[in-house]
RNA sequence: GGAGAGGUAGCGAAGAGGCUAAACGCGGCUGACUGUAAAUCAGCUCCUUCGGGUUCGGCGGUUCGAAUCUGCCCCUCUCCA
């Protein structure tokens, strides 16, 4: 597609790290970024506006939970995701491909598709690559995933492998049954934890011409450098002039260690979901508002941060607002994660354009100090 | 003054002879969270030098054993005068 492409404009002499404009359809992105997740066609707590005045690019939303309420259909009579939702920047849609794995209780495989149950009444709600495409049309995403299958870790060898083949076949039946021209269609890397397995699907992907392309799988509780030599396996096969997205990943190691390994897009529920469980990520480290010793301080959760919420509350008054249960706490709290991770990312790119990045990565983990990266 | 009801951990509230240091809820304290079944989930919440020690309004009694049965006392609430 001829509106939807990545210009690189620097690559990190330290590193390797990639800076780049992703053009779409609505709208010039720069990368690497942060894409902060609206799985109900929501970002949690956030308004668009909110959200734009963040700095944020490109947002997701998700195809099995919107294909359930309010519907493709729905969707696509309100004129499409963006006009529905009221965001005019460019938005990305999961495929289902995460649901085989977070809901693998409620599905069964097969070389068609997956039969789920769906959660909220049991339905039966079948997603094959061209259900999954022509649902991902209807809502209509500038970004749209193949319909894939996430597997867990640890997973054995002949699974993995199968699973990875069935994942490419059903790649290129998505392909094929896609017609949208104004949409990107990514594929995805599977293939556990096995070098051969990850080689072998980015070099068929990497054959198959998609646009973009995404890594799965990866951040679901394997360990931190398992996730990080699944980077470098498919990365190696993956053509340097198109987009790289490393799914569902969002904590602060994982993002710097990523975007050093030429990764350009993340997402991840991480940031949003910790603020409204009253956790914020800072630049000196985690905060959980909840404790105690917040209790009477009066200074701003994170003084090195330029968020509406860092620049206007203090600690004591975000803590009040969570322990109450108070709405507008969880706003403020999300306000500041995302902004904090999208700040994070604004300064990668100039890092990465000053050939600085693997020294600014040290500044950053050092300063937060905390192994887990978040 | 008369008639009832009741006093259980920070609060509310179960428990009606041993399985009870005492359910449950709230409050309090602390964790976790990674392509969102998550404004969710988990743990701790009498004291302790971890051996044990002291609890169910108070002081006695019955019993091998009492928050539970019993005597007296104190205090609350409701209704009637």
């Amino acid at each position: 597609m001829e509106n939807f492409y990545l210009e690189i404009k620097h690559i990190d002499k330290q590193t390797g790290a990639r800076y780049g404009i992703l053009h779409t359809p609505h709208g010039d992105v720069e990368v690497p970024m942060f894409m902060p997740v609206g799985t109900l066609a929501t970002v949690k707590t956030l308004s668009p506006e909110e959200l734009h005045s963040m700095g944020a690019g490109v947002i997701l939303a998700n195809t099995y939970h919107l294909s359930i309420r309010p519907g493709a259909d729905l969707v696509k009579k309100a004129g499409g995701l963006h006009k529905f939702m009221n965001w005019d920047g460019p938005i990305l849609t999961d495929s289902g491909g995460f649901q085989v794995f977070s809901l693998a209780e409620k599905r069964k495989i097969t070389e068609d598709g997956v039969e789920f149950k769906n959660h909220l009444n049991g339905d039966k709600l079948f997603f094959s690559p061209e259900i999954a495409i022509d649902i991902e049309e209807k809502l209509g995403a500038d970004i749209i995933m193949s319909f894939d299958e996430c597997i867990p870790y640890p997973a054995d060898y002949e699974y993995a492998k199968k699973s990875m083949e069935r994942t490419l076949r059903w790649a290129q039946r998505g392909k094929d049954a896609h017609k949208r021209k104004d949409q990107a269609l990514f594929g995805i890397v599977q293939g556990g934890d096995y070098q051969d397995l990850r080689e072998e699907c980015a070099k068929k992907l990497a054959e198959m011409n998609f646009p973009g392309y995404s890594i799965g799988g990866t951040s679901i509780g394997e360990p931190k450098e398992v996730c990080f030599r699944m980077i470098d396996y498919a990365v190696k096969y993956l053509p340097e002039n198109k987009p790289r997205y490393l799914m569902g990943v969002g904590s602060l190691d994982y993002l710097l260690i990523g975007i050093s390994k030429g990764i350009d897009m993340f997402d991840c529920v991480l940031p949003t979901r910790l603020a409204r469980h009253g956790a914020l990520i800072t630049s000196t480290g985690r905060v959980n508002i909840r404790d105690a010793k917040y209790k009477e301080d009066f200074s701003p959760l994170d003084p090195n941060c330029d968020c509406y919420c860092c620049k206007n509350y203090t600690k004591a008054y975000l803590r009040h607002l969570y322990i109450c249960d108070e709405t507008f706490g969880k706003r403020l709290l999300t306000i500041h994660n995302i902004r904090f991770l999208i700040h994070i990312m604004e300064g990668a790119r100039k890092a990465i354009q000053e050939d600085r990045f693997g020294d600014y990565i040290k500044v950053v983990l050092t300063a937060f100090g905390d192994e887990r990266g978040f």
